[in-house]
DNA sequence: CTGAAAGCGCTTACAG
DNA sequence: CTGAAAGCGCTTACAG
């Protein structure tokens, strides 16, 4: 650059009517430029690119859009609850999106809304519409519907069972299958169960699974399972893990084996066993769910199920590019994705 | 509704001249209701009403902002390092701007796109950035720059000393003040920092805080403090921790009290000394950073460090309002955020 | 290369 | 209430 930088206009230019003036050009051939079309002399091209960096000026996306330009904009229902695992799930997707020069649109959804939300996306033309997390089924069961009247494609991740949804979760009952045979092949038979008593699909697919490992093992599960989460109000895992954990303790007869909800519920059953002088897993064993970062941190380590986040993101991904390339498929499809079992040290033989 | 719905059209309808002919009104009119403006009989409404609800019908949100309406859209830039304290303040944040009616765009922002990604943003006409997290100072400082030129607000959060730039930032050098006080009071003279060798502004500025420290007890801080960070790689936190306190425990003579980087690093130091058959506090105090849930999972509890996330989110909403509505500041704010230790029992006298 | 024109999906006066 | 018109910021032929 040996010529001077071009005067900073005392506005910022927001419009290529503006711009072109400015650059002394015509509106028609600054939208060649930027849209790189042939036959422009070099020096003409080199000039509104100084200009562009000169002035800042950016061309309007929503004009541009309304002349047939993609939006190349995602919408991400969140749901209000944020457990790591979900927002991990969200990094992960909104980096493929990002691969793939697609920007996100991000909503939390607070339940009963989720219309006004879908509406908002609509309006904004997104290219997809994701739902990642748990909400009111049939909530979600309606948008889905609406979403596909409208011919915008979507996909659903982590709640299962939506009627016509894309879905893409993990297989939540193979999961607790997965744990309780680590346990039988230990000698453990009876039960506990951690904060397992809610009624989120998410969570009765897991309950579902300890019956069908029970009943393949011809175990009434009433008599092999036991829960005593009706004795506590849930609001720190941890703590709430730990008062379960001393509530079993003072049990005339207690499981040998606790399956929890998740991670913190588990390593605060862990300490509340500990305290309670019990050693883990020589006296009881304990496993957690979502193999976070900090099963390796608890003392002995946890015992836990990965949710598989990559693969999670990955497949939700796939099946949205598939919908939203040509020819789109009409069935809707269902991915599952595999948990893996990690064995640490909060589980041993009876 | 006593009448049947009207019939479903086959195409989804996709403008206003479509949804006017299916509902057999003037566009006009359309409008009219659709903006809520007066003088229109309350059937006409109804009808116009029903017409969406069955047709899903929603107008165009990129031919609204051209007409003038206001995007109502925030961009938010994330560091690419999502650290679980930096996605609770983009939660935060997300909730107060959804109160407020704001949709929120957010980009991931590798090192070197920043510009990229601010000319999306601004050719998506957002009202504001927010930059959340660490950042490369250089290139944050010519996006705030840009960003002024261009008249369009912004907040940095998380990164301080940014010329120019309006600054939501927790006060790390009053954070570190705080522990190095509260150790001075037990006892303790001597301080291993653990992974606080980093080049990052962040980190800097805690270092400096426990130099000051020192220097009102008149203590040489090269005498008083101790690194072995460069023995080890980090990789995982926890095992970094674990290591570091594997080689302090090996040095002949070693301090009493351990400042981490963070809660992993401190509770994998804690449990590498324990390993060692030191006892926590009794032979060595550790103190953690973030004061997240894992805090209390650990034996002993984590002392730490509370980012105040709560306060910080809503301070950067608060200076973004403030310059979104006129008269808008001209000066750049800087708001600095106290923080909280949380005293537990990783720490105790010498 | 320039310039005038049409049109994307809307809103907003304006005349009927 | 309707209908025709102008205009928001762009792109894309089309004639010079």
């Amino acid at each position: 650059m040996s010529k001077p930088p071009p005067p900073k206009p005392t506005q910022p230019i927001r419009s290529a009517a503006e711009f072109a003036r400015y650059v002394g050009l015509a509106r028609t051939t600054i939208s060649r430029v930027l849209n790189g079309q042939p036959g422009l002399k070099a020096k003409t091209i080199e000039r509104v690119h100084a200009a562009m960096e000169a002035t800042g000026f950016t061309p309007n996306a929503h004009a541009l859009h309304l002349k047939g330009k993609r939006t190349a904009t995602i919408g991400i229902c969140m749901e209000d609850l944020l457990t790591p695992p979900a927002v991990k799930k969200l990094v992960a997707l909104q980096r493929l999106l990002r691969t793939r020069h697609y920007a996100s649109l991000i909503e939390v959804l607070d339940p009963g809304h989720s219309r006004r939300v879908v509406r908002h996306f609509l309006s904004m033309r997104v290219e997809a519409v994701v739902f990642l997390g748990h909400f009111i089924e049939e909530e979600i069961t309606q948008r889905v519907q609406e979403l596909a009247n409208h011919g915008t494609p979507h996909i659903v991740i982590d709640h299962p069972n939506i009627a016509g949804a894309n879905t893409v979760t993990l297989d939540r009952a193979r999961a607790m299958g997965l744990i309780v045979e680590h346990l039988f092949a230990l000698g453990h038979t009876h039960f506990g169960l951690l904060g397992m008593s809610s009624s989120l699909r998410t969570v009765q697919d897991r309950v579902d699974g300890v019956r069908e490992a029970l009943r393949i093992r011809h175990l009434d599960f009433d008599r092999h399972t036991h829960s005593l989460d009706h004795l506590h109000v849930r609001e720190r895992d941890f703590d709430y893990g730990r008062a379960l954990a001393r509530s079993f303790v003072a049990e005339k007869k207690r499981p040998t084996a606790f399956l929890a909800l998740n991670d913190e519920i588990a390593i605060g059953a862990l300490r509340g066993f500990q305290e309670a002088g019990l050693r883990v897993p020589q006296d009881v064993s304990v496993t957690g769910f979502n193999n976070q970062d900090i099963c390796i941190m608890s003392t002995p380590t946890l015992t836990s199920i990965d949710q598989q986040i990559t693969a999670t993101a990955e497949a939700a991904a796939d099946m949205l590019f598939a919908q939203m390339s040509p020819p789109a498929r009409r069935r809707p499809g269902i991915h599952s994705i595999e948990p893996l079992l990690v064995v640490r040290g909060s589980t041993g033989p009876v």
